[in-house]
DNA sequence: TTGTATGCGTTATCAT
DNA sequence: ATGATAACGCATACAA
């Protein structure tokens, strides 16, 4: 039903009941009244061409993100909003990427500042650097442009919309695979690769997550938990990273991390029978998954995420639709015999 | 770019410019080559909008859909369609649900003959009853109604789209989860429960397919395979299913559908201590999930089988653009510590 | 072979 | 307070 049709309903013209679907006053109550009563009664729902077409409205948005290697996690949060990019530049909705370092707090700073001068209809970071993406935050609603946070929780009200995961709960899941494996019993290590001195909040609530997992339970009477945190710029850091897997008698290893695929390398090539837990479907960790050297990979849909975080630009920007604030997004538990459908599903994202 | 501007480019008029886009000849070769090349360089690309509103096309899609009860399977797939009908409605899209009964060939007979009646531009098919989707299928072919399917794959060439899930790779997963479960060795017992004569291939592929992953593997020589089929219309079906749970030294049971609620039910009351993997996060089966009766459910996501089936719709029809044939969608393994994501991405679907 | 004109449904502006 | 009308970009029927 159109809004001609309903003018001819009503004896009244177009205009009128333009102005009364969109609450621009000036209209008699009686009118209004008549109107509103036919527009429920047809339940009228603009035409989105039409509307689209004289109000080609086009709307520019950021995305702060880090900067990343061929396989490397970031490129999958990266490709996902460029797919939505690709699908949503026919309504008008573009995408400027802007990256950063994730090891430069003044790279961040930088790109912040980019975003602040092109003044974009929204906003999405990945709050990597912490503080500093706080501050951006803060700006931006002081701006009242729209921001949206995608991977990780900002500690920030305000936000259009969080996209990202559980990292607790995250931890707490691969905690159960990983004891289901080894039977309950055993020594298991935790081992966090870092390559810079920022705090990773994920990181560590992942590991609270998979540790509260035993002191809940009974289970840590036959289980012993050990942390090793090794830094990838120490020169001999693979050696520190093969004598944390030989410890005797370990019989699981988590890596709160898509760097698992390191300690994959490690058990391959000194062919130890431990089990092996980490996160991040990214292409090296696909590899040793199909090998059956990592046991279990917990995945976070990062495509999605990327996808969706522009997609709800979309929806809020044009659609108008009202867009709901947290998703956590479906914690994927992959192994050897479902990676190849997950590996698909990559290609298509939102299908 | 529009093609005004285009055509101004040119030094042609609008409508040359738009019978070179359409390749409706008509145009000199001469300033045909000389549109076109301005049309690459620019890469136009229609406004969306535009084209919409002045096309104003709508079309039908017919879906023919197992009827249900609330909370059984089949009103997942149909909440996905619905999903995506509410939103693809605005862009022409317009869905019509044929439901038909499992039980009866006959009703999906005579649902088949209405599909063809209301001469639909597209047609969505669960193959519940194979061969007479087999038979609306070659219909569909010959008069030229594209069709895609659901869930199940039909033996039938010339499908807009297949998308559905590996049942076979499903009942692997299934396997190797219960394998790790009961720690390699003990009675396995795989339960059919059923409740009609129809052969169902999807329950007899994953069957298959679980028992292939021991058959592959060295395990079987510590685990024994037990079969139970119940029939839910024999009056004592739940003192059999009892029975089969009670088997001494069972030590985990494999249900192929979304039944095993069922043998939930049993478990819990009798308070065994069986390890447990079945189908399908019906309501039901995420209540024993939650509780630690379910150990593993193992999900296809039928709601984004049932969004994606009217959407292909939407991308072939509106979009034009070329649908891709198949699409298994991931398998996704649900246990207590992730149930809560999958739960609540049920109501997002597309995202 | 080419150009022109009309209309799709909505928004927004300008008269009345 | 209300009505009339132009414009958005495209497809198409018709005129030249």
């Amino acid at each position: 039903m159109t809004l001609k049709e309903i003018a001819k309903l009503a004896n009244v013209s177009q205009g009128t009941v333009d102005r009364v679907v969109h609450e621009r006053g000036r209209v008699s109550p009686k009118t209004r009244e008549k109107i509103l009563k036919i527009l429920k009664e047809v339940n009228y729902q603009p035409n989105i061409y039409a509307r689209g077409l004289v109000l080609n409205k086009s709307y520019t948005i950021a995305a702060l993100l880090p900067e990343f290697e061929e396989g490397e996690y970031w490129e999958l949060p990266t490709v996902g909003v460029l797919k939505a990019a690709r699908e949503l530049g026919h309504f008008g909705i573009n995408l400027e990427i802007l990256a950063f370092d994730q090891n430069s707090v003044s790279s961040f700073a930088e790109q912040a500042n980019q975003v602040l001068k092109m003044k974009p209809d929204g906003v999405i970071i990945a709050p990597v650097i912490n503080f500093e993406a706080i501050k951006l935050a803060t700006k931006l609603k002081e701006l009242k442009i729209p921001f949206n946070i995608i991977d990780s929780r900002l500690d920030i009200e305000g936000a259009l919309s969080f996209v990202g995961q559980d990292a607790f709960q995250s931890g707490k899941l691969a905690a159960k695979l990983l004891s289901a494996e080894i039977q309950g019993s055993g020594i298991i290590s935790i081992i966090s690769i870092k390559n810079n001195e920022n705090h990773n909040k994920t990181l560590q609530k992942r590991i609270d997550g998979f540790k509260s997992y035993f002191y809940d339970s009974e289970l840590l009477s036959n289980i012993t938990l050990k942390e090793h945190d090794i830094d990838e710029r120490s020169k001999d850091w693979i050696t520190t990273l093969s004598n944390a897997c030989s410890r005797p008698n370990t019989r699981g290893i988590f890596v709160p991390s898509s760097k698992v695929h390191y300690v994959a390398r490690v058990l391959e090539e000194k062919q130890m029978d431990i089990k092996l837990v980490g996160h991040d479907l990214i292409t090296n960790n696909m590899e040793y998954v199909k090998k059956g050297v990592i046991d279990y990979i917990i995945g976070q849909r990062p495509e999605h995420q990327g996808y969706i975080a522009l997609d709800d630009f979309y929806k809020s920007l044009i659609g108008k639709t009202q867009v709901t604030g947290f998703k956590y997004l479906p914690l994927d538990i992959v192994t050897k015999e479902n990676l190849m459908y997950y590996h698909s599903d990559l290609l298509g994202i939102k299908s």
